[in-house]
DNA sequence: GATAGGAGTAATTAACCACTCACACTTTGC
DNA sequence: GCAAAGTGTGAGTGGTTAATTACTCCTATC
């Protein structure tokens, strides 16, 4: 069991799983762009590196490749939002929930990670999409309640701002340079 | 020329421009569960009650077929503004930011109208459709704060939290029964 | 009442896409 | 060193889709 373990460096394939990681980490780029119905699992296959047919070894079907996409984009916003916390300087609600805007503005640098959740949303007409989707954000908001310890109403205006940060993303509102662009972009980070 | 402009009652064939108005309002619906990416030209002929082949007589293609329904709901939201704003009962920004909350609510009902422009939003990586809904945020921001008079920092919060409601409506939250579903909807009247 | 032009469609096309299959190469276990 | 299992692909397949074409029918005008 333990040769198992063998580094890749060890190996000239891939383990499956180390592929489905690539694939996810490199699909997020493909997704987000153009979304669900908007992206080819061609393109999904061009981008990790391997042949169109190896997508379908390593994911049954494109929906379950981009449930598993979504799933990855949430785990590490998660991730973003732990460090964020663990490194907080205060342990009050204002405080935490500040630390945690620093982490999704720092999420922002990437784009593509905040999009397919926003495309995910786009796609929620498909029933194991929407649940996926809504899973996510049940995610988020129960951990973003729970480590800042912030009122009903904080936590909803958090999100609120978050949403808006990801259409600002979408649309490049940052190339744009007139008055409400710049309303809506006030106050919001971008690296 | 006067008899150019007969009533479509009284022809059995509609004028062009009538159905150039039937297709936009009956590709809202279609539009707004897929996306662009998503519906096809025959659904949407379907929809309108034509053939396939007279979207194309209509619209030179789909992409400005999608960017006409954009700018369609666009129009439509700003007139649901405006007759929210010519309805309210003072002039201050508060009370005024309260009716345009009250019809974007009421806008809500529809669903489709909201989706449409939020899926516009994740389809932005298209020139033509990016253009088209960068205009409608401009408009839609301009006219919030001109009519309102409101600060920069509350015309921000009013469309944030309107994205958080297309994005509630999209993942119908609703219909989930759980503590992150009503923090999200606390405060936002769906009809 | 003929005719020019507009309304409307059935049928088709060329490209594309999700998904499959037969096959080749590599690694592991014994 | 060999068989079983795992990694990986080229070459399709059947269905779909945006866009076109060639055509019919309707309507206004003189």
């Amino acid at each position: 069991m333990i040769s198992h373990m063998a580094r890749s460096t060890s190996r000239q394939l891939s383990t499956a799983a180390e592929r489905r990681e690539v694939v996810l980490r490199t699909a997020i780029g493909t997704f987000a762009a153009r979304g669900y119905y908007g992206t080819t699992t061609a393109e999904v296959a061009k981008a990790a590196g391997i042949s169109q047919a190896y997508v379908y070894r390593l994911f049954p079907d494109k929906e379950s490749l981009f449930v598993a996409v979504i799933e990855y984009c949430s785990v590490r916003m998660r991730e973003a939002f732990a460090d964020a916390a663990a490194k907080a300087t205060g342990s009050d609600p204002g405080t935490v929930l500040e630390a945690l805007g620093e982490a999704y503005a720092r999420l922002i640098v990437d784009r593509d990670l905040l999009l397919v959740l926003m495309q995910a949303t786009c796609a929620a007409s498909e029933p194991a999409i929407r649940d996926a989707i809504r899973a996510s954000y049940a995610r988020e908001v129960e951990y973003v309640r729970a480590v800042s310890g912030a009122s009903d109403e904080a936590v909803q205006h958090f999100v609120a701002r978050g949403f808006l940060c990801n259409t600002l993303t979408a649309i490049r509102a940052d190339e744009v340079d007139a008055p409400w662009a710049r309303i809506l972009l006030t106050g919001i980070r971008h690296y």
